[in-house]
DNA sequence: TAGATTGTTAATCGATTAACAATC
DNA sequence: TAGATTGTTAATCGATTAACAATC
């Protein structure tokens, strides 16, 4: 079978990359060390050097990192040092306030098309033309936000038009080839751990 | 120091249980085996049973579980089977989505009432009642969607007025004192997760 | 040199999986 | 009874932390 994440770097680990890129983006400073972020971010302190390893090749004693040359290394390292072509299909709400997310830009995705079945506006494309244009535009990631009922055909689509990552925001779980990478943006997931986090604490403070 | 989660049960546990709920909630049969969800979700058989076991008192050999109370067990474990109310603070395209969000009624999460510094619309509150308005209306949870500037602000606000729990859609680190939880949803940690992931497989595949 | 900070090797911790006894 | 399935105890695996040597 093939190991997809090398490097004994988890999926966790990975999900840290951009909490320091966006904690570096923030700073003024030209060094900074391990003990710095990790404060900063409430981390262990070793936890970041051990990060950082993995991504840079610097990194002084007595002195850290130089922060220019740490993000760059960070960015080169999550593969976001070029731009990704992408497409969202459902133009709902969601699929809306996604074509604003800031996101797109950091990690270098242009989203080259939105698709709906509804042609809301003029530059809103029909599904029935979502696979050749994938095709044509080499795009390489898809945005799914569209009801649960549609997603796997959708996602099909997808993946005969040779896409490789799907950013999944149904609760559907997809059925995609080994392949293929689907991301699931499991909002339900996080709502229900923020309540029963919530919960737990409340009844803990209720116990002591 | 206060240990928030227990019996071994971790985060990346409780992320599982709202899969379980949609996966039950779209199945015809009276009773279910383990292996049989297992296989649905590609998961381990063993871990279904582990989790399920924490969550409910039934399960009975040869049978399985019986739907219904499997159901209804997981919502209880979840903290859902009760209706909580919450507030969503910046009423941008974000903001808007999130208000349809159809999760909100399966978590028993209501949305009260929503504010944004740009009055939009009748319904939308001003965020200088924001204080006043948790209070009075006993708000325990928080929905955060402004821009990245005036997060933390909000966010005081919200720990003043009282609320608990905080789902922070913004990529700010918040401050907040240890009672309070909050819930970062990371959608730029998400997507670079996908990006890195589909890179490092395409690397993969041209390697072997 | 002394002190600060990195990076590595070993230890710990926790989550998942395997093995198996219990039960219907 | 035999077979299927649960639930528990032990083993494995991987991630985080601790200890410490190396370096500026």
């Amino acid at each position: 079978m093939i190991k997809l994440l090398q490097n004994h770097t988890t999926v966790k680990a990975y999900e840290r990359y951009p909490v320091y890129l966006e904690y570096l983006n923030n700073i003024e400073c030209e060094n900074i060390s391990s003990k710095q972020i990790a404060t900063s971010l409430d981390m262990g302190e070793i936890l970041v050097r051990k990060d950082l390893a993995k991504a840079c090749k610097l990194g002084r004693p007595k002195t850290g990192y130089r922060v220019k040359e740490l993000k760059k290394d960070i960015q080169t390292f999550l593969g976001i040092n070029k731009t990704h072509e992408a497409v969202i299909v459902g133009y709902g709400k969601l699929g809306k306030a996604l074509y604003d997310f800031p996101g797109f830009k950091t990690f270098g995705i242009n989203i080259s098309a939105v698709f709906d079945i509804n042609k809301k506006t003029d530059d809103v494309k029909k599904p029935k033309e979502l696979k050749d244009y994938i095709i044509d535009h080499d795009i390489k990631f898809g945005i799914l936000t569209v009801p649960k009922a549609n997603a796997q055909d959708i996602c099909d689509l997808f993946v005969e038009a040779g896409i490789t990552g799907i950013w999944n925001f149904t609760p559907l779980r997809l059925n995609v080839p080994k392949s293929v990478i689907v991301q699931n943006e499991n909002l339900a997931a996080s709502l229900s751990l923020l309540i029963k986090s919530t919960n737990e604490k409340k009844a803990l403070r209720l116990k002591s």
